[in-house]
Order: structure tokens, then sequence, then C-alpha cells
DNA sequence: TCCTTAAGGATAAAGAATATCCTTAATTAT
DNA sequence: ATAATTAAGGATATTCTTTATCCTTAAGGA
């Protein structure tokens, strides 16, 4: 069970994306130049986001993705779910039901106690991810980073917005 | 992102081997049969959790698996992680370092702000599953069911021991 | 000696993740 | 106007994982 390699990305793409000045937009192609990965598949996930109410779109040169609230009305897990959907990670398909010992017809008055425990562990990741915005994130990726790449890293973005 | 049956499978068969009695034991074939799940892929799974030291098996007529500890000293997590690995959920590439402006061998100090997020939440999940033992589950499993489907379950089970 | 069983290897089928390509419509710059 | 740029979304291909199935081997019990 692993999440895929676009949650990764989007991530990342928030982080620059929280950088921007108000009504600035950055390409998907661009996004894709900086982190190194493939721009039709980013693309994916980026207008997953944007169906998400987290991120606004605009067409044309100079065109491309802003953050559609501020980053610290953003969560992980918000960013998370856009990608990965939000069913639970465990999938109870009720086997109890085939017991041969199970009169039928008979009707289970509770999810079973399997599903319970797998969803409270569920629901303790999302509680985890849910505490932290992408206000937090952007100081976690840049406290340690050496000021000139961070100037480095700004100039180059904020000449392609 | 989603688990895997067998998850669902083996937490089931060790809520039926916690009942069994002392130097026991239960074949696949009856386990599959009493989950009506495929019998040779169950069996993979429930070879994961005896090499993980969860369950003892034994060969021959009358042979199966049973617990190899107490239920109270076998969790959640324990029984998740031999069917699924202890492999992070979250898989971080580092794409940070694909970053156009980052110095030729400049090496980062310390891992990913957002793969410390991630880990961070996937052990909230982890904590979660730990806390609950085989013995939590057949208390979770058997309360609201009918005394007689728990009997006559108790007995097939044991007619197969 | 024969039957039953777990262990484990090989392989196949189905589904999900990871892309790539193309068309369309909107927007901007010239 | 026109041309270039961009997101949106559909179609399709590739690779990997999950979900099986089958077979052989070795051990244990009747």
């Amino acid at each position: 069970m692993i999440l895929k390699s676009q949650v990764e990305w989007v991530l990342h793409c928030c982080a620059i994306l929280s950088a921007l000045p108000e009504n600035k937009y950055l390409a998907t192609k661009d996004l894709a130049e900086f982190h190194g990965v493939p721009k039709e598949y980013l693309s994916k996930a980026l207008q997953s986001l944007s169906q998400a109410g987290l991120l606004v779109s605009t067409l044309g040169p100079s065109g491309g993705y802003r953050l559609a609230k501020s980053p610290s009305d953003i969560t992980f897990l918000d960013v998370i779910e856009a990608v990965e959907g939000n069913t639970p990670t465990f999938a109870c398909t009720e086997i109890r039901q085939k017991n041969p010992c199970r009169p039928k017809g008979y009707c289970e008055p509770a999810p079973c106690g399997i599903a319970r425990v797998m969803w409270e562990a569920d629901e303790a990741w999302r509680q985890s991810l849910r505490a932290v915005t992408l206000t937090d994130l952007s100081r976690m990726l840049t406290e340690g980073v050496p000021p000139a790449l961070l100037q480095k890293s700004f100039e180059w973005i904020m000449a392609r917005t």
C-alpha cells in the first residue's frame, strides 16, 4: 500500500504556489520542469486539485495555476485527498457474512469490528495530516536551505509567472 | 491507496485462531471455507504471518495453524505488517534534488519536510493499530452476535481442529 | 504405505498506477 | 484579426501490483 507519486509532486507544487504573489499564475510546464516530472501526468494531478477547489486556473500565455485560498487554509489532507480520493484505505468486504453457520437472511446489527478498528486508524492518519497547512510546509521546506539557493529558486519561479 | 484484501482475511483468521484450545491447529482449507475466500491465495498470506512469527504451523492430518503467542501479545499492526510489509506508505523520491537552481553536488542536510510530515502521519496510523490486540478483536467480533450463532460457529471450528 | 498438510516456485489474469498523445476552448500578446 | 499559449479532458499504451491458480516437495499422522 503506497501513495501515488503524484502526491509528492503536488505537495511540492503547492509549496511553490504558496510563494507566488497575489494573482500570479504558474504553468504546469514550469512546475513540471522545476521538479523534473512528466508534464502531462502532473497536469492530471493539478486538475484534481483544481476540481477540489484548492487551485484556480487560467488559460492563455501567463496562465497556469495559483492557490484558490490562503496557504493557511489548505492542509496536507486536502491536497492528498484531492489526488488519492477519500475512500478509506481499508475496504471491508463483509466476509463474516460468508460464515457457513450464519442463518440465511440474518442481518448484522453493526459494522464489522475489524473495519471499525481500521477506520479509526485511518482517522488518526487523517487527523495528523489535517494538522499541517501549506504555511507550515513553506516553513519546513525553507529552513536549513542556503539563502542563495532559496533566492535563486524564487527568481527562477518569478521569471515564469 | 488501499490495503490488500488479504489483510481483512488474516485478521478474521486470527480471530478464529484466538478461539482455538492450546496446541490445536486449524488448516488453511477450513479457514478459507469458513470465510469464503480462495484457499491457495489465503495460504500465501498465512505463510507471511508464519514467517513473521505470529503463527505456528504443523504438517499432516490435523495440521494447520495456531497462534504463536497469546492473543494479547499480537496487535493489529503485527498482523497487517506481516501481510503488507512495513515500508512507509509515502515514498520520498527526493524531487527537490531536481531543482534546476540547485548547485551540482549539493547535499541536503535533512530529509525533505514533506516526507517528515507523511511519515509522522504514518506513525499515527501505526500507533493506532498497535493499540489493539487480538484479545480486543475477539471481544469486538463477538459482542452483539446471537449466542446461538457463536455457539454454532465455535462447534464448526472445533469439529475441524 | 497412504493421505493430509504447509512451503514455496512458476505462471496467469485483472486492475491500478504511470504515463503519452490528441483535440477543444479560452486567453493573451502581437 | 491572428498566432501562440494554456488548462481540460478523452483515448490509449505501458508497467507494476494485486489476485489468484497450479504444481512440486517435504513433513507428519493414520
